[in-house]
DNA sequence: GTAAAATGTTTGGTTGTCCCAACAATATTC
DNA sequence: GAATATTGTTGGGACAACCAAACATTTTAC
């Protein structure tokens, strides 16, 4: 029943490894990990056994590894805990990229649910209220070297109040608003109806997207099909006819 | 020279562990860290040893035991962290108290230092930014709980920049600057100059502590002398004397 | 198609962390 | 001040991670 079992810190390394060497180069070889995650190879071996035995990786010796559905599954869990850190890290806190990168590596482990939840959602909450924005945001990073930035906040206060009525006059001009197949990547925008939930997008609901989510669309491919997207942390890839039947309002 | 260098998080625990149990109880018996951490008596006899012979704690058998100053150190940096991130997801993520409570003790083994102080100062950041404030911050619980808050921020935009012209107001009044010996338990500040740096207040200067840094009053004992402080996210007890000599501006 | 190179596994050793059960020292009680 | 609790230590065992070096297998190169 449980499902997502806990594996150890180290184990949950492997499997993030494995996930991104077989991403890049289709399958994974005990040397690939063993290089990639800087340790003996003899180590190697002893963890894809221990992953071996919860079936979360295709094992055999001297055979290439893949991973099972359920050690996708948690793979994944484990990179979106570590991106949701990173982005997290870098995007609020105004660290840089691999200072970002190295402190999600070390803290993806120890993170609990609610408090991964909660970052997604503040993060969410940045791009959603007009009072944070990316001038607020900067506004940290001013702070961070300088150590002030009162100085700057009235101005930046009237602007805020020009953009957020702005938004207001789009809204009720009908502008915002359109199918999440028409955003080019990098935009965001807020989900207003989702067609038909509950049966072809069942993948989708039961993440717990619905109307009010924030969804940031990553990559078109060149056909429109598939359409790579961010929510709430996961990044997910949407075929053309469920890209069309999602109402967004573009931010 | 390390002086810091790494424990294993086992014994950042213990170490942890010892601190309060000495700080509630005077001194710290076996049975006491066995009870706080549950864990059997044994391993404490061995992690005391381990502490031991770092050099971290005054330990022999069937003796109490006590922190070395150098362990004394490094029990406040783990408490540090711990309180740092407490704080950040109790007061920013709006997460409640025990699963904040839990959060941090899980992840202070594993927060890097420049990630720490970034929270630290992103906590600083919503305390001095008009921008940010009370208002804004549960604004952020709102949105938690029912994902929307755009409609609120109109209104909340424009009673910021009401406050933010009281603020100057007073700021040109002259009425806002006083001694940090004339704050009150609870109150925020930001430091505006420190007397006598370099010679008499090595200890707070070493922090990193300087003018534009938040300061805040937690207690003050019965004559005023000493009064206790947060900076940099720091519990600091400070003398009568090194109080009156930090010229703040109360927020 | 075999020899050399690359890759993978096994074995044996270390460290860290924890437990249980047996034993030893200190405290408490009468 | 002995008998009884309480508290602390030791020894032995169990994992989880790691490494180095010896050995086995697969790949590649000629």
């Amino acid at each position: 029943m449980a499902g997502i079992k806990s594996l150890t810190a180290s184990l949950e390394d492997y499997l993030e490894a494995i996930f991104h060497v077989a991403a890049e180069k289709g399958a994974a070889r005990a040397k690939d990990i063993s290089k990639r995650m800087k340790v003996n190879s003899s180590s190697v071996t002893g963890a894809l056994r221990a992953l071996a035995d919860r079936g979360l990786v295709n094992y055999a010796p001297y055979d290439i590894v893949t991973l099972t559905s359920k050690g996708t599954r948690m793979a994944e869990d484990v990179i979106r805990r570590h991106e949701v850190l990173r982005d997290f890290f870098v995007k609020v806190l105004a660290v840089d990229e691999a200072e970002g990168e190295e402190g999600a590596c070390k803290m993806e482990h120890a993170v609990p649910r609610n408090i991964l939840e909660r970052l997604v959602q503040y993060i969410d909450f940045l791009d959603a209220c007009p009072r944070a924005g990316s001038k607020w945001v900067s506004g940290f990073g001013h702070y961070c070297h300088h150590g002030e930035n009162a100085e700057d906040c009235e101005e930046c206060i009237s602007s805020c109040m020009d953009e957020l009525k702005q938004k207001r006059q789009e809204s009720v001009d009908g502008g915002t608003t359109v199918a999440l197949m028409e955003m080019k990547p990098g935009q965001k925008a807020k989900i207003v109806k989702i067609k038909g939930r509950g049966s072809t997008n069942k993948r989708i609901v039961d993440m717990g997207v619905e109307p009010g989510t924030m969804i940031e669309v990553e990559r078109v491919a060149p056909l429109g099909d598939p359409v790579d997207v961010k929510v709430k942390g996961y990044h997910l890839s949407l075929r053309r006819d469920e890209a069309t039947g999602i109402t967004v309002e573009v931010q």
